[in-house]
Formats: C-alpha cells, sequence, structure tokens
RNA sequence: GUGGGCGUAGCUCAGGUGGUUAGAGCACCAGGUUGUGGCCCUGGGGGUCGGGGGUUCGAGUCCCCUCGCUCACCCCA
C-alpha cells in the first residue's frame, strides 16, 4: 500500500500489460499506413470551447478541465474529432484531398469507471475529409474491420452494423415525422435496450403524433428487406446497394450487415453511421462512426464532407481477453551475455556492445554471479541464446553459444553469432 | 448522481458460533560451493486484516461511520 493510490478509472501500464497496449497499436497504425492514411497527432490539452461549441456546455460535466494561469479554460481533450476540425480548418486551402488521416490519441473522459470504460483511454480515430460518396465511408469501414482483423479477431468475433441517417429521415418522414429533432434519434437508438413501451411515451411527449410514433417505433422490429422493400426511399436505397457492393469488394462483406436500427445517439452525424460489437453481445460497442458532412462548417472552416471512426482499446482488450486472443508475451531481448568470473566482464561488454551494434537486443547480469544462475535469468528473460565468456573464451579467442530452447552448445566467433542471429542457422 | 457486490501478503484466496506471536499456493529474494538454465530441496523478506470509532477481559471475525474498488443504471462525443 503506497501513499497515493491510482486516480479513478486510470490504469498502469506495468510491462505485461504494456506490451499488450504496445501491439495493438502497433497493429492499428500498420493497418492505416497500409490503407494509405497518414499519422497526426494534436495537443492533449484544448480550449474547453473547441468542445464546448459543438457539443453544448452540459458536456462539460464529462470533461477533465481547469483554468490555467493565464486564466484560460483548459480541457484535457476528450475525443479527437475536434482537434482533428480546427487542424484542418486552418488549412483547408492548402491540403490536397481526399485527406485521410488517422492518430491513436490518449483521450481523458470525467465519467463513472465500468467494465470497458476508463476515464484514460486510447482510441484509434481514423477519417477521411473531402469525398461526399459512399466510397469514402466504404473505405473506413473495411479498414475498421481490418484493425480489428489484425488483432486477430473473425467474422465470428465481431461485426459491423451500418446504416444511414438519409435513410431514416426518408422512413421518418414517410411515417409523417419531417426533419427531426436530435432528440429522436437518441430515443431510436435506444429502444434496443429499454424497448418499445418508453420509446412511444418519449415520442408522445415530443409532440409526435401517436400513429406516427408506433410506425417509427417499429424501426426496430422490422426486417432490413421489409424495410428495403419500403416506398419512397428511391435514391438512398441505390445508396445502400453501392455501398454493399464495395463491401463486397473490400472482402469484409461477411463482417457487414445493414441494420436500419442503428442510430447513433450523437447530432452531428449526417449520413452513413456504423457501430461495431462482438457478435455474443456482451460488451459495449467497440467502435462508432459515421458521416459529418456540416462539422468542419461548424468549427469555422470551409465545408468538408467527412467521414470518420473512433475506435477504442479497452472494449478491444475485453473482447481479446474473453475470447482467449490476447497475444502472448514476446522475448524482451534475443540473446543473454554471460561472463564466467567477475574478470571476463570487460570481455562480455565488449561483445555484448558489438551485437548491440549490429542491432541484435542483448541484456547481461550486471551482477556477479554463478552460470546456472545467470541462465536461470536468461531462460526467465526468454532470450533465444546465452553467450557465455570465460577464462577458457578468452583464451581460444572465441565464444561459447547455447540455444536456450534446445541446449546445444557451439563454438563461434562473434561475428558467426551475429550472422547467426540475424540470417538464422546455416544450412 | 442512483443502486448491487466486494475490501486479509505483489497476485489468487483460507481464516465454523469473537480466543494465544494471522495462514497457504503462486510470485519475489538467498542458498543447494568454486563454468551450464527451466524441475526439485532448504531458508528468507513482506500484511497497523482499507481507515476510524464502538461493544468486549479479548475483534480479521459483531455493531456504527467512513474511504476505496468493482458491476450495473444515467451518459457514452
Amino acid at each position: 500500500m503506497t501513499r497515493f493510490d491510482r486516480l479513478p478509472g486510470t490504469r498502469d501500464f506495468y510491462p505485461d500489460e504494456m506490451r499488450i497496449r504496445r501491439w495493438i497499436e502497433d497493429r492499428w497504425r500498420e493497418v492505416a499506413l497500409r490503407y494509405g492514411f497518414e499519422e497526426y497527432d494534436a495537443p492533449v490539452i484544448e480550449p474547453l470551447g473547441l468542445f464546448t461549441d459543438k457539443s453544448g456546455e452540459e458536456i462539460v460535466e464529462q470533461i477533465y478541465s481547469f483554468v490555467d494561469r493565464g486564466d484560460r479554460h483548459i480541457a484535457l481533450r476528450p475525443e479527437m474529432t475536434p482537434s482533428l476540425a480546427r487542424m484542418v480548418a486552418a488549412r483547408s486551402q492548402g491540403l490536397s484531398k481526399p485527406i485521410k488521416w488517422f492518430s491513436i490519441p490518449r483521450l481523458f473522459r470525467y465519467e463513472r469507471p465500468q467494465r470497458g470504460r476508463f476515464r484514460e483511454f486510447w482510441q484509434l480515430n481514423l477519417d477521411i475529409l473531402g469525398v461526399a460518396g459512399v466510397e469514402a465511408d466504404a473505405e473506413i469501414m473495411a479498414a475498421g474491420v481490418d484493425a480489428l482483423r489484425a488483432c486477430g479477431l473473425n467474422a465470428d468475433d465481431f461485426e459491423l452494423r451500418y446504416s444511414d441517417r438519409r435513410l431514416l429521415d426518408a422512413f421518418l418522414a414517410e411515417a409523417g415525422v419531417e426533419e427531426p429533432e436530435p432528440w429522436v434519434y437518441t430515443v431510436l437508438d435506444k429502444i434496443p435496450r429499454f424497448g418499445i413501451k418508453p420509446a412511444l411515451e418519449s415520442f408522445v411527449k415530443g409532440g409526435i403524433p401517436a400513429d406516427s410514433a408506433e410506425r417509427i417505433a417499429d424501426l426496430q422490429m422490422i426486417d432490413r428487406d421489409e424495410f428495403m422493400g419500403l416506398p419512397n426511399l428511391g435514391e438512398h436505397r441505390d445508396r445502400m446497394a453501392q455501398l454493399r457492393s464495395y463491401l463486397d469488394a473490400y472482402g469484409v462483406g461477411d463482417f457487414c450487415r445493414f441494420d436500419p436500427g442503428v442510430v447513433r445517439g450523437l447530432a452531428y452525424y449526417t449520413g452513413v453511421v456504423f457501430e461495431m460489437y462482438d457478435r455474443k453481445g456482451e460488451l459495449r460497442a467497440i467502435c462508432g462512426g459515421g458521416r459529418y458532412d456540416d462539422l468542419l462548417e461548424n468549427v469555422g472552416g470551409q465545408t468538408l464532407p467527412a467521414a470518420g471512426f473512433g475506435l477504442g482499446e479497452a472494449v478491444l482488450i475485453e473482447l481479446l481477453e474473453a475470447r482467449d486472443r490476447l497475444p502472448a508475451p514476446s522475448s524482451r531481448c534475443e540473446v543473454f551475455v554471460i561472463p564466467v568470473s567477475a574478470d571476463d566482464r570487460r570481455a562480455a561488454i565488449e561483445v555484448l556492445t558489438q551485437l548491440r551494434g549490429a542491432g541484435i537486443a542483448g541484456d547481461l547480469a550486471l551482477t556477479d554471479q554463478s552460470v546456472a544462475k545467470a541462465l536461470k535469468r536468461a531462460a526467465q528473460a526468454s532470450a533465444r541464446a546465452a553467450i557465455l565468456i570465460g577464462e577458457r573464451e578468452r583464451k581460444g579467442g572465441h565464444l561459447t553459444f547455447r540455444e536456450l530452447d534446445t541446449g546445444n552448445e557451439t563454438t563461434l566467433s562473434v561475428e558467426q553469432i551475429i550472422a547467426r542471429l540475424i540470417y538464422g542457422t546455416p544450412a
């Protein structure tokens, strides 16, 4: 028990956990780069107004904020999109379109922590700006699926459910609800969790006629083919069909399902919206995203169509754990150098330095100890090999190279060892 | 903010109806002699039993308060 505990909702990343976080981030980065996205970052602290302007004052309750010595209202960023919008808006004239950027930001939200949700966490954020068509939506959806696939998850583990706000709006209009206010989406979004009854009450309370309310509340129950068969969906139906064909072309069709029930509670979405969930439905959403064509204009830039998603590391780790897919810990170093006695230490350091100079990860015992003990250390550090340096080796001008998994020992020069570690065992 | 569950060693947990210096396994450290590991054997360090108060001759155990963690709700950008 130390004098200070961790703050609520924060995590210590001991090497075991850090390895896993780094592994995930490496995979995300690899996928983003493979899809042609460029990495960016922004300050962790931003003006509080950057977030309140977009989401309203009540969001302040969920933001870590403080006043600095210059009387500035500062926020620890709770999301990345406003920073992205600010950066792009500041240079929108000079940036060639489409803009394909990604980031793996550290974010903070002042919420009650619970399973898969912390106050400090990381997200993969991936956005395309400057493309109005579903081509961009399909590209980011495919990248999102691959970001999870790269972590060892497959179509049995998770799925992506998508819909389109415009399609939804057409459906609502057809039911007699024209230009719905944002709260209508929020209520619709909650039907799967709380059922139709409270939704109907909310709709009626909000001034929607009872017959319209019943029809739109039906959204979550409606079959998707039946939904697509509804009249007056026009171009929106065609857009969904096109999106579908692209997703198939990307090879992610098995992961994706059209689901008119996907609404997203958030007000700023304007088009295609999607979420990724574990198939068993045990965990909260792993990822949420969609099209937000008006946001950049709202933060003061020029109009620029945009689509993107945020994919959190917390739920992903939960899912990997639940499916027993967490990666095995990787070895700390390849080779462990063992001076047989204190007199051999200088020579051991020189050999190790040569190995490190050749780009090989190597370690040595920093205290004098028996060869037996040192080998035990080497095995614990899961090194591939140990190199023994004692009187014999120094006199003979060679080294004893011991493979730790087989116990095979050979006598080699430093150069031979380097070649062996880099190119593998010669045939 | 609301409700449930839980707080004993670094970790996982034992500790009937209150009773001597609070235990185990794993982990950690040191040995098992002088140049060969994972096993095994021996030994060791480490806990003001979350904190405070009360009842009692006596509290890890009972009562009250408090703090923390956790799960769910609200929210989820």
